[in-house]
DNA sequence: TAATTTACGTGAATATTATCACAAAATACA
DNA sequence: TGTATTTTGTGATAATATTCACGTAAATTA
């Protein structure tokens, strides 16, 4: 029923949805949000219909109804606290990132072995490592970014999993292990994004997304 | 036959494969390779069978004539040049990206419309917008990566297709236009990955990524 | 060198995902 | 109020992707 990509499908025609709003618009036809988000209208409906998300027939979907529907299914109805573990480039481009600024994702704190980068006074403060455990627990985060080398990356995961994270965003390029099958790792390997942009341009076949 | 998923697996092996090459391991099963990137082992095989990557009946996969063959199907033989534009936080957090050192893929410049970012001088130098095009021509550079805020890409990646781009990895969270049905676009928006983590954390249900 | 083991390669079977197509509901309009 | 029109919602159908299962080649051993 779920699957990953039809997730992000969700997502997407969310941020269409958001777009229209910010238009004025009042309702959106699956057909506009097909054209939006390049899929097609069918798709469209039958996601809606996977999790129970409708609309009226000839009406089509009042907008404001379907984002809260939208972010009610992505979790997106209360704000989700972050941590990014890794204050080095992309670290700091994830706490800075203002895509994040208007949606209900907030990274709250970052960590680091570098004293140099400590910052308690932060908007989002920097603390060394082994304040980690205790931040989670005192703060209620259940979610963090790991943006360590490749080398140190198990051993961040390792410590989130202790602390009690439930889901991990790992741009490290390797897979994590773990015996606790209950938090969801999602990788995000930009080496491997970009050979498949190569692939698909030395190709020329232009994937379907 | 060559869908986005299948090429994302290729380039986990090929990484898992060098993994194992800095071992010193000399040769490789489907089995390993499938562990290592969670998946069956008889995707693996599959998958190399219908890249008519081969191996040997009882003795797998010598790493380093699999390498060579992954490489060539993911085009990585030869240096691949990319130009950034937009170099905020996320663009040099690409320029920086340690990961890309020891592959063949070489960020050589960014592009800016902030003067106080120009730097002529750097290793990857950042140039003002408009010396794109003729950046682009002299240096033959085909990939670019769109790291400017959402209301800029659009613009930006018009100016790259005229510039003779042939693929872009885009990081604004909105989804480019163009006629040029040649130019591969490849989206990676942050929040949209954010937001499929919460989703499964969430419903508890880990993807099989 | 014959028997045995191991792991590949791949067609067939299964499972998953997306599209089609159309009945049913909502709206507009005469 | 009745008829025409539009767009949803969803089973049926088609297309894709994955796994199964087994024949076959290579290597090892007796």
């Amino acid at each position: 029923m779920s699957n990953r990509s039809r997730i992000l499908r969700l997502s997407r025609y969310k941020n269409s949805a958001l777009r229209l709003k910010s238009l004025n618009f009042v309702k959106v036809f699956s057909d506009n949000l097909a054209d939006a988000t390049g899929v097609t209208a069918s798709q469209v409906r039958k996601d809606f219909s996977i999790f129970g998300i409708s609309g009226n027939r000839r009406g089509g979907y009042q907008i404001d109804e379907l984002l809260t529907q939208l972010n009610k299914v992505l979790g997106k109805d209360k704000l989700q606290k972050f941590i990014v573990v890794g204050v080095g480039n992309m670290g700091r481009a994830l706490i800075n990132y203002p895509g994040f600024v208007k949606s209900e994702i907030k990274i709250v704190a970052g960590f680091e072995l570098d004293p140099s980068k400590y910052n308690r006074k932060a908007d989002a403060p920097v603390f060394p490592m082994d304040e980690l455990a205790g931040y989670v627990k005192t703060n209620e985060v259940e979610l963090g970014i790991i943006a360590v080398p490749d080398f140190a990356a198990q051993e961040v995961f390792d410590k989130l999993i202790q602390a009690g994270i439930k889901g991990v965003l790992n741009f490290a390029p390797i897979r994590l292990r773990s015996e606790n099958t209950d938090v969801v790792v999602h990788n995000l390997n930009l080496e491997t994004e970009i050979e498949n942009l190569i692939y698909f341009v030395n190709t020329q076949t232009n994937p379907a997304d």
